[in-house]
DNA sequence: CGCCTAAACGAACGGTATTCGTTTATTGTT
DNA sequence: AACAATAAACGAATACCGTTCGTTTAGGCG
């Protein structure tokens, strides 16, 4: 096929496939992604940067859809609607979590949200290497926790006997 | 070259460089860590199941280097403990813990240290349920940590003006 | 009408982890 | 001492992966 009548992809529509393919558990995947879209491999790269500039797509997706922020609000308030927010944006996306992780955040309105718990921080009295670690902080814990959402059905396997761990578990 | 006089190779000797060879910042792969041994990648099936299996090793090596474990304290003393020992052993390895992360836990002295510390929990009072919600959610801060230690030098990348983040970035 | 661009395809490339067959040196057994 | 079995290396092959590039063709614009 060469040019089609209409355009069979946007980087809206790759965006939105793409997350599907995450959500349903298959591994993402450049390939299996296309195979989805009815398309092959290189018709991507026509629409979107590559496989990073897809995750990163994704992110701007679900930040926009569960991060409405906060206002008037003291910052330990702040802190916690924030940490609400992500849970449940983690918890509706639990397979997106492990290939967003390490990634430079550029989405800007994933960055606005930082900005403004930066501000509320500050503007509380925090000095600022203070806040930007505090911020870090808060960020490791969201993200570990929405990683933990993904974790493989057996986080242990005792090889031998365990004292506690092993009832614990089953 | 066929069987050498001395075999080259170990389980010992694989898990040693590969740890080395992540601590040095190159990406760890099993080509990479074969060229390092001065082996074809194949070898080092002889000796190890595969990828998975070497990092699986190296997680062996530092769980057995930093969890010294922790004797007659309150449960609460135990997590702080615990929690120190992470974080010298994840310091002292960063680049570890994304190869780590999302992984089955299959190595004893490691499952011994979760059940130490399970053990703690329940002999505490807690409930067993509640026991397994507290040792996930302390994992998984460890882990977010762990992470932020390995982050990018540029996590947040603002494609604007900020009101705070870019002044407490730079 | 003709040119330029957009958007698809298919082939190719370099990379990954892994498997398998082959070779050979060492070890264990009769 | 002869011989079989095992261990441990290599190299080639496989099956992916993400990405790049050249080619084709349709649509829009001057």
């Amino acid at each position: 096929m060469a040019r089609p009548k209409v355009a069979l992809l946007s980087a809206g529509r790759i965006a939105d496939e793409a997350l599907k393919l995450v959500d349903s558990g298959t591994p993402f995947g450049v390939n299996a992604l296309a195979r989805r879209l009815g398309v092959t491999p290189s018709s991507l790269y026509n629409h979107v940067d590559g496989k990073d500039a897809i995750i990163e797509l994704m992110r701007a997706r679900v930040v926009a859809e569960y991060m409405r922020g906060f206002a008037h609000e003291s910052w330990d308030q702040a802190i916690a609607e924030i940490m609400r927010q992500q849970r449940t944006m983690y918890a509706a996306h639990p397979a997106l979590v492990p290939l967003i992780v390490g990634k430079t955040i550029t989405d800007a309105k994933a960055i606005e949200h930082y900005d403004l718990l930066a501000t509320s921080l500050v503007d509380a009295g925090f000095p600022e290497d203070e806040a930007l670690a505090l911020i870090a902080v808060l960020d490791a814990f969201a993200i570990g926790f929405g990683l933990d959402l993904t974790a493989p059905d057996e986080i242990w396997q005792p090889p031998g006997e365990t004292k506690t761990l092993g009832r614990l578990i089953d």
